[in-house]
DNA sequence: GTACAATTAGATAGATCGCTCTAGTGGGTG
DNA sequence: CACCCACTAGAGCGATCTATCTAATTGTAC
């Protein structure tokens, strides 16, 4: 049986990336997760930022996974990062364009109101951004020039969950990979 | 004199880019516009849902002229992406990382949750895809191909938008810049 | 000057927000 | 059995939210 603390923090992820912090209330949280309002004080002592910061952490980190996931199955480089955008887009698709970039919507809303939370989605992509370089890396790319490609892809995938969400359309999702396909692969054959 | 409600709305696209829609309230809004509260619902009898529909067209119109506006003094195309990202890094050091997109928060916010507001943002992205995508296309690239640039180039931009504020650096925002012009080159150089 | 519309002004309603509080339940341990 | 601790349960507080209401004021055309 899943815990209580845990229900909450995955109603919580659920909810923040569909309707992100400001939008959501914490009995919205507890009446979805099925959870009594007694206990999220009782996990959570510092109320709805408490839950906010480890619900950013918890579900940065699931979101690392998952690319490494997906990285791991993948023939190689190109191909995993090619599988990223379309799994990313298909997903979209299936969850009536709700569900994209885990914190994306919630760390624009608290980068200039909210500085705990803010840090937290600092360390969440910074995670982010040294995973890729590292794999990268591993595929023979220059660290240097492995950032760069890190940080590129990911704002590709951000910004194209914005157009995404918004439009609801996943034109920009595939236009974006394609992009960051064809980045990695003059990346590798620079390198080679 | 400027009028009340120009000063509503010009309130409210600057506590938006910071803050988001949920994030802010009627009243800091009319207070920060110093505007009387009747005012409001005298101008926009929809409230707040009304008053944040013309804000996000609005402020969406105001940012594409932005970017024609640093087109047309570049040399060339290059120059002008080139201009566009350093222009935005520039911009959001000097008003401490707060001010870069003017909609992407309420876009995120809205897709899920609010059918009017989500067509609003849908409205400018389209109109900004469209500017430049004609752009590009003036510039000797093929309609197709210049669609994908505008895509991918928005994308960039609005992606290193969200690690620029949640990280408190302007390191994504050169990245993906210089990532935009080398995908222009490229498409310049093919076309030519 | 008068009349009429546009705008300003703010009190207040009604709902919801995050949060605190006390009381109670249930299961494991001595 | 007695005890304790983790957890459940929900009433209710003060604050804040959006929106409505009436009344006063301002601007303008006749």
């Amino acid at each position: 049986m899943v815990g209580t603390k845990d229900r909450i923090m995955d109603s919580t992820a659920e909810l923040f990336r569909r309707q992100g912090y400001n939008g959501t209330g914490i009995k919205q949280i507890l009446a979805a997760a099925n959870a009594p309002f007694g206990s999220l004080y009782h996990f959570f002592p510092g109320g709805k930022e408490d839950l906010g910061a480890q619900t950013i952490r918890s579900s940065g980190q699931l979101y690392m996974e998952l690319f490494a996931t997906i990285a791991v199955q993948a023939p190689d480089v190109l191909t995993a990062v090619s599988d990223f955008f379309t799994g990313a887009a298909q997903t979209l698709e299936e969850t009536d364009y709700a569900d994209a970039c885990p914190i994306a919507t919630v760390a624009l809303e608290v980068a200039s109101t909210n500085e705990p939370l803010r840090e937290a989605c600092t360390e969440v992509f910074d995670a982010w951004i040294g995973g890729a370089s590292a794999y990268f890396t591993a595929a023979g790319i220059a660290p240097e020039k492995a950032r760069e490609l890190a940080l590129s892809m990911l704002c590709l995938l951000e910004g194209a969950f914005i157009f995404c969400r918004a439009m609801r359309s996943t034109e920009s999702l595939h236009v974006a990979g394609a992009s960051a396909v064809a980045a990695v692969r003059e990346a590798l054959e620079s390198a080679a």
